[in-house]
RNA sequence: GGAGAGAUGGCUGAGUGGCCGAUAGCGCCGGCUUGCUAAGCCGGUGUACUCCUCACGGGGUACCGAGGGUUCGAAUCCCUCUCUCUCCGCCA
């Protein structure tokens, strides 16, 4: 969520945010209730002031005097709660409308369309030429009897996989491997709640507007299952005011991602990159108000991305997000996309956001100064490492003709010793 | 799932209808005293919105877990919900 006081000051940019976003958002009307309200609240605050003090003066009088006094102040109740209705739905319009105000994005951000317009701006490693027909992960899961998405949709519907031996084992090395490098890089591990309430959505940005997107309990409980680990993370100093000197705040967790995947049907439904459930570690960072240290940060979390990727001696790109592929929280993005020889291109596999205040103000997470002045925090994450898309990307750029997989280096102690699967 | 107790400021904790945005202690900040430290003394110390002011600062309103209700007036009474604790049951 914006600062009102930066619609009221800049509506210019709001709207010119709104636009490279490619998201609708009248920020005339925003800016009409909002002055509405304030008119409405001065004159609400007046009349309260004026019943406050009518009821005190009755606590103060005689006895005798004040079931007329009551009756007096009894017929002016009737003013001033039509009013509080009238200024209670003008704030509750105003709060729906701000919930959907987009983050203006960075300078930076590149304009353009959707992600065909997002822009490279790195590339490591350079994708192998196989002297050899490289399968896909599917035919090699099936060689080795490692993936069976037949019983996966058999007993949890279509996207869904069991994996099995030598990959699962794998699964477990990856997450490993990333969630250690990151603890060694000082970031405090956590393991998080991954059904949520609904306002913790709302809070990290997700709803509303990303409903279909998440698994919901029924009305008993009504809980999310969250997408990522950047929610539960993210909110977990939710209504709370740090101390300056705690920030910044870094954390590393590993979880289950839950996604419905609305919306694309007939989108990627071979094979395992998109699917209902994975494995993600996450890692989140929480920092004072400071532009400068959030870009610092956001450059800092790309290249813990870069260094397992690179570790794990896979190719990938990294692209600067385009405005009309930026969600409505992000000031910018970084996609981390690495290479994949089945898509003989690169895919997805890490995406890293810096929000400013746009979460933080929602979770109404704040910290003080030296000063002793409350601020509205800065909040950034980016994936380590997203379980199976990692997979896919090692399995396949790893294989041997055979069908067996190299394993470089980092992954070995997670793996016994060995260096093949 | 059953029975009971509770939720107050950074923390502890008082407050059962008006004198309460809230006693007190601790903590924290400033000052004084003091070889240093510690102790002591004095003062200050919530958040949000809004209005006035160039500013310093000041006024108003709201907030005692959340939402409703009763009342001229609610931290205090009533209802619903959430959470915490204790005991019992069940259970990974």
């Amino acid at each position: 969520m914006l600062d009102i006081k930066f619609i009221r000051a800049n509506p210019e940019v709001v709207k010119a945010g709104a636009r490279k976003k490619r998201i609708e958002c009248d920020v005339d009307r925003i800016l009409a209730l909002d002055k509405e309200w304030r008119e409405m609240s001065t004159d609400v605050d007046t009349l309260r002031a004026e019943q406050k003090n009518a009821s005190k003066l009755i606590g103060s009088a005689p006895p005798a005097d004040r079931p007329r006094l009551a009756e007096e102040q009894k017929k002016k109740k009737g003013l001033l709660a039509e009013r509080e209705q009238a200024l209670d739905l003008r704030a509750k319009e105003l709060h729906e409308l701000m919930l959907r105000v987009p983050n203006v994005p960075a300078e930076e951000v590149p304009e353009g369309k959707d992600d065909s317009e997002n822009v490279e701006i790195k590339k490591w490693g350079t994708p192998r030429t196989f002297d050899f027909e490289p399968r896909d992960h599917i035919a090699l899961g099936e060689m080795r009897d490692w993936i069976d998405v037949t019983r996966g949709a058999r007993i949890a519907g279509s996207r869904n996989y069991f994996l099995k031996g030598d990959l699962s084992l794998l699964e477990g090395a990856v997450m490993r491997y990333a969630l250690e490098r990151m603890v060694a890089k000082g970031f405090v591990p956590l393991s998080v709640p991954t059904l949520v309430r609904s306002e913790v959505m709302v809070g990290t940005g997700y709803f509303p507007g990303g409903e279909e997107q998440a698994y919901r309990t029924d009305s008993r409980d009504d809980l999310c299952l969250v997408g990522t680990a950047e929610v539960p993370v993210t909110a977990l100093h939710q209504d709370e005011i740090l101390a300056v000197a705690d920030l910044p705040k870094k954390y590393v967790a590993l979880s289950s991602c839950y996604r419905r995947e609305a919306g694309t049907y007939g989108k990627d439904t071979r094979g395992l990159y998109r699917v209902h459930q994975f494995q993600k570690v996450e890692q989140v960072i929480v920092d004072v108000a400071s532009i400068e240290r959030s870009i610092e940060h956001h450059r800092s979390i790309v290249a813990n991305a870069e260094e397992i990727l690179q570790a794990l001696e896979l190719p990938y790109r990294v692209v600067n997000v385009c405005g009309g592929d930026l969600g409505q929280p992000q000031i910018q993005k970084f996609d981390i996309e690495t290479w994949m020889p089945s898509r003989k291109n690169y895919g997805e596999t890490h995406s890293a956001s810096r929000f400013h205040e746009f979460q933080a103000r929602r979770l109404n997470l704040r910290y003080r100064d030296e000063q002793g002045t409350v601020h509205v925090c800065h909040t950034l994450n980016n994936t380590v490492a997203a379980s199976v898309r990692m997979l896919i990307a090692i399995i396949e750029n790893h294989q041997r003709q055979d069908g067996t997989v190299y394993l470089p280096a980092p992954l070995r102690p997670y793996m016994g010793g060995r260096d093949t699967i």
